[in-house]
DNA sequence: TCTTGAGTCTGTAGTCACTACAGACCTTAT
DNA sequence: ATAAGGTCTGTAGTGACTACAGACTCAAGA
């Protein structure tokens, strides 16, 4: 058996190299029940084709736009039950959006509070500090235990 | 002893309800030394002040700002050490800053791909779903192991 | 042909930042 | 006196991986 297969089979080095996945990572999703077990070859190697390739795209760029693994997970079901499901997608699209949105506003309160406190920090030597006192909100912090 | 303590001297569940934290995540911050060991008391009860409470302020709103764990450690030993070390916590600041920004610009990359993909679905009863497909990134691809 | 290095297999432990629980002890109120 | 609730400890569980140990197999070079 060469390395890089021919018509169809491949191994899980192979899948992954193909997927840009870790390679362990593919077989934690094969445990968790994400990804099929796939058939095994004489020697007990797993033995993947272009399919096992799609699913595991298809999980992956779910990861990179945020969905857990459950989502996911429903995500899939709802493909492989096919049919009239678009408007279910479309809901939980919708859903995982508002997701996204929320943290984006999060994430620019913080940028905005990090941005001010640090234009506000001069960078010399001064002994006060107002990034500090603005993580802290009460002058003197960091002396639990020791007055 | 009474629940909410005279002058100086309450205990967990009181350091917890000032600072807004949660009761256990108090004592794994002293596990792993984020949070100095309190006293105790004859009962072996942990006895905090005013100081443990600021401590914990500091911890948590660097929590909330992004900051890991360690990165919030690095912040308490400038600010124990004191002095002199305003132009480095300016520039951890900077430093956290920038992979805020980074975050915020991959969740917006996010956000455009999913709004465009809900908003190309029409919610109908269609059997090819945009969102799947733009998922997907190939035509078929609920499959794996069934062909 | 032997050997060496690399790939694959399994189960398990480690990561991060908590959160929850079991079982023992103590305190407080009725 | 008793029941409810708080505190103590260590440990296990979470999510989503990642890494490792030890056994096995395979392919290529000397």
């Amino acid at each position: 058996m060469t390395d890089r297969a021919i018509g169809r089979g491949f191994k899980r080095s192979e899948l992954a190299r193909q997927t840009g996945s870790n390679l362990e990572t593919v077989r934690y999703y094969e445990k968790i029940g994400l990804l099929p077990e796939p058939p095994r070859s004489a020697n007990d190697y797993r033995v993947y084709n272009e399919a096992h390739v799609r699913r595991l795209r298809f999980v992956m760029r779910g990861r990179e736009l945020g969905f857990s693994i459950e989502e996911i997970r429903g995500l899939l079901e709802l493909v492989d039950g096919g049919k009239q499901t678009c408007a279910e997608v479309k809901e939980r699209t919708e859903h995982h959006l508002s997701d996204v949105r929320a943290k984006i506003a999060d994430l620019r309160r913080i940028e905005k509070i990090l941005a001010q406190t640090a234009a506000q920090c001069s960078g010399d030597a001064i002994p006060e500090c107002p990034i500090l006192d603005a993580l802290s909100s009460y002058p003197d912090v960091g002396d639990a235990g020791h007055r």
